[in-house]
DNA sequence: AGCACGCCGACT
DNA sequence: GTCGGCGTGCTC
């Protein structure tokens, strides 16, 4: 429905960190609504800007400057502007930086352009050889197809379509380019459900038809199912003719989901993240925002895409961190993703193996309804899980892995089948320090320890991607040779792995491979058709593949994690290690998983060896009510970022004296920071806690009006409440 | 955020 | 004498 066209002054939300939209000119005839994409003079530069809602400001006449141009493109939908100003207001973003994320696709604003297409005409050829014969019976379809498409398809070369083309057979028109995807089938493959999926299904199914808002958690333990059950969601919202949005974590690499997505629905879904190539971007966004493109399977940036006829949102793997942004706007996909529905008056769907707290707590307090999925598949038997208490089984000296772990994986290896070995650290050593005078060496922008990676002869750091030449002598006191690694990495396992088992055929997996996505997912697809005896690898394991013939899965520092400061820190462990170990008896082999840990009684191992996630949650959720932890209680904060120290210390001041309500500012530096936060360089960070997000806000503007603005920038934390959002 | 302007160090 | 480092300030 078009508004009528504004003359004079519209507000425009250009992407930078102002405040307010500002106010341009409208040159006469030239037509804009709210949600309009236009081009407009900023400073010195073009930049392309979405017209927001409301009357243009009062500015000075003489700094009005005129709108450039209007995009033909479809304008930003009113669900969306609302949503940017939503998430705006909650992060305590300027709404320009929003906005931005949705301007992420510079190309995409005008229209695709239309392509060459033949179509057959009706007249006969001269003669009919062999293939122009092929050539024509493709055509007989009565459609227009592309030159190259057509060659292909008969298995000619163009010339001869050229030659069909000059006789008049073929004629060219213009087509509308090609969809990214074609349209997905909601009838072309039904899964065999089971009667608790059927059940399920069905829940999910009157959800969608009631096209109303409303959250439901799917609680399906690994291997129950939980894809088959919402594709059954996905298909009722595209049968009413809705678009739907999958969310997931590190979509990169998971190429499986997109393949069980075309046996259910007959295409792909169109992606979205990172990896995809810009001309690919630019074709998803402007399909996505005509209505054309019905299903996306993205990121957590896929959120921002300008969806003009959402119906639903599954957010899979829930529990992620990877769906928290922690710079610039910080925000969780999986709670904005209820917001946005919330504003579409859709519904939307959580699901996990291994849900967060936050979202139990939810749908134990009936904000969220909650689907438990409890029985699994027959053939995909949970691994039988055993702790390895080292303070029993300690590993022989200078080694990590313990006598009953490497029993293990030789039983494992000689009966043909794999073993994963998983520890969540890059490199060799984490530590490395001079046994003569006891100098560690640390990063000199960040103050952590410098991770050695012997592979490149580099120690690294993992904060800030500083990296050093390994030297020989110690740097403090001169002294050569005496330098000692302290404790393993990936690659220090994968060495103790070959001094163990020479002839197996070994893997190490981590984010810093050489090769990239690519090389990872041709490792990935080697590992799955059984061409590595043993793998050692980092977190990256963990996600969604399928390695049929693995049965041992051996977790080298179950308790790497629990002891940073996180009051996460549990609930995360929890969540990895049940990932992880769920990588073995995806085929109904007997499996194992071991967990090495000097803490058999903590409730995390005890939770995992028993499989009674219940009693971990409940304890869990009760402490976090106890010490006020989200989401009983508020982490919210003001972040600051600062380059030095000592500026860090200055904004400290500054901010007690701005908001001496604020009972707890600390200054935090990466070594210590205890929500993992850090990202970027040079990153110091302060926290005020405050007990309402309305304080937040209070502290931050009397920062902000206190005095000098802090260098560097200011944030707040976007782990708030998650419970009061709506 | 991006971009220009502006003022100090090593090089054609 | 210029090229280029990034500190500072501004954008309707």
């Amino acid at each position: 429905m078009k508004q009528d066209s504004r003359r004079g002054a519209v507000p425009v939300l250009v992407p930078m960190p102002a405040e307010t939209p500002y106010t341009y000119a409208v040159p006469d005839g030239m037509k804009v609504e709210p949600g309009s994409i236009v081009r407009v003079p900023l400073g010195p530069r073009m930049v392309a800007g979405i017209v927001w809602d409301g009357e243009g400001g009062a500015v000075d006449a003489r700094k009005l400057r005129p709108i450039d141009h209007v995009f033909d493109c479809p304008p930003v939908p009113e669900p969306m502007r609302r949503f940017v100003d939503w998430v705006a207001n909650y992060t305590l973003a300027a709404p320009g930086m929003v906005a931005r994320m949705i301007l992420r696709a510079p190309e995409a604003f005008d229209p695709e352009p239309w392509i060459e297409g033949l179509r057959k005409t009706g007249s006969e050829p001269d003669r009919v050889t062999e293939a122009r014969a092929r050539v024509l019976e493709l055509a007989d379809d009565g459609l227009a197809w592309t030159r190259s498409g057509l060659a292909h398809a008969a298995g000619v070369s163009s010339t001869v379509i050229d030659g069909l083309k000059a006789q008049g057979v073929l004629a060219m028109e213009m087509i509308p380019p090609r969809p990214v995807v074609p349209a997905p089938d909601p009838s072309y493959g039904s899964n065999e459900l089971s009667a608790e999926q059927q059940q399920a299904a069905m829940e999910l199914r009157r959800a969608v038809e009631a096209n109303k808002f409303g959250v439901t958690l799917i609680d399906g333990v690994t291997g129950s199912g939980k894809t088959e059950v919402y594709f059954e969601a996905v298909a009722a919202a595209v049968e009413r003719g809705k678009q739907v949005l999958i969310l997931l974590p590190e979509i990169a690499l998971t190429q499986a989901f997109l393949e069980r997505f075309q046996d259910r629905f007959g295409a792909k879904p169109a992606e979205w993240h990172s990896d995809v190539p810009p001309r690919m971007r630019e074709k998803v966004w402007r399909q996505v925002a005509e209505g054309q493109v019905r299903v996306v399977a993205g990121a957590r940036s896929a959120l921002y895409l300008p969806f003009p006829n959402l119906g639903l949102i599954v957010v899979d793997e829930e529990h992620d961190p990877a769906y928290k942004q922690e710079d610039r706007v910080f925000y969780s996909a999986r709670d904005m993703a209820v917001v946005r529905a919330h504003i579409g008056g859709f519904p939307v769907v959580l699901a996990s193996a291994t849900p967060s707290v936050e979202s139990r707590v939810n749908a134990s307090q009936g904000r969220y309804e909650c689907i438990a999925l409890s029985s699994r598949y027959a053939d995909a038997a949970l691994p039988d899980i055993r702790a390895i208490d080292l303070r029993r089984a300690a590993p022989a000296r200078g080694g990590f892995l313990s006598p009953v772990l490497i029993d293990q994986v030789r039983a494992t290896v000689g009966r043909g089948e794999q073993a994963l070995l998983f520890l969540n650290r890059r490199g060799y050593a984490p530590l490395t320090l001079c046994r003569v005078c006891g100098h560690r060496f640390q990063c000199p922008s960040c103050s952590a320890w410098l991770v050695e990676h012997r592979f490149r002869g580099q120690l690294v750091c993992h904060h800030c991607g500083h990296h050093e030449h390994r030297p020989e002598a110690c740097p403090e006191c001169g002294t050569f040779d005496h330098l000692a690694a302290c404790g393993p990495g990936v690659e220090r396992i994968a060495e103790e792995v070959v001094g163990h088992f020479p002839d197996a055929r070994t893997i190490v997996l981590s984010s810093d491979i050489l090769g990239g996505v690519k090389r990872l997912r041709l490792e990935l697809d080697a590992i799955a058709k059984g061409e590595a005896d043993i793998v050692i690898g980092t977190q990256l394991v963990a996600k969604g593949h399928n390695f049929p013939n693995m049965t041992l899965v051996g977790v080298v520092d179950a308790d790497l994690g629990l002891a940073n400061g996180d009051p996460r820190a549990a609930e995360r462990t929890f969540q990895l290690l049940s990932q992880v170990t769920g990588r073995a008896g995806r085929t109904g082999k007997k499996s194992i998983g071991l967990l090495q840990t000097f803490q058999p009684d903590h409730p995390v191992m005890r939770a995992l060896v028993s499989g009674d996630a219940e009693a971990f949650y409940e304890r869990e959720i009760a402490e976090r009510e106890r010490s006020a932890l989200p989401p009983f209680g508020r982490l919210a904060g003001i972040v600051v970022s600062a380059e030095t120290k000592a500026d860090a210390e200055s904004h400290a001041r500054q901010l007690r004296r701005a908001a001496p309500q604020s009972k707890d500012i600390s200054l935090l530096g990466p070594a210590e920071a205890p929500l993992s936060l850090v990202a970027g360089r040079h990153r110091f960070r302060l926290l005020a806690h405050g007990e309402r997000r309305s304080d937040m806000q209070a502290f931050l503007r009397a920062l902000l009006a206190a005095g000098p603005k802090p260098r560097g920038s200011i944030r707040v934390q976007v782990d708030i409440d998650p419970q009061s959002f709506l």
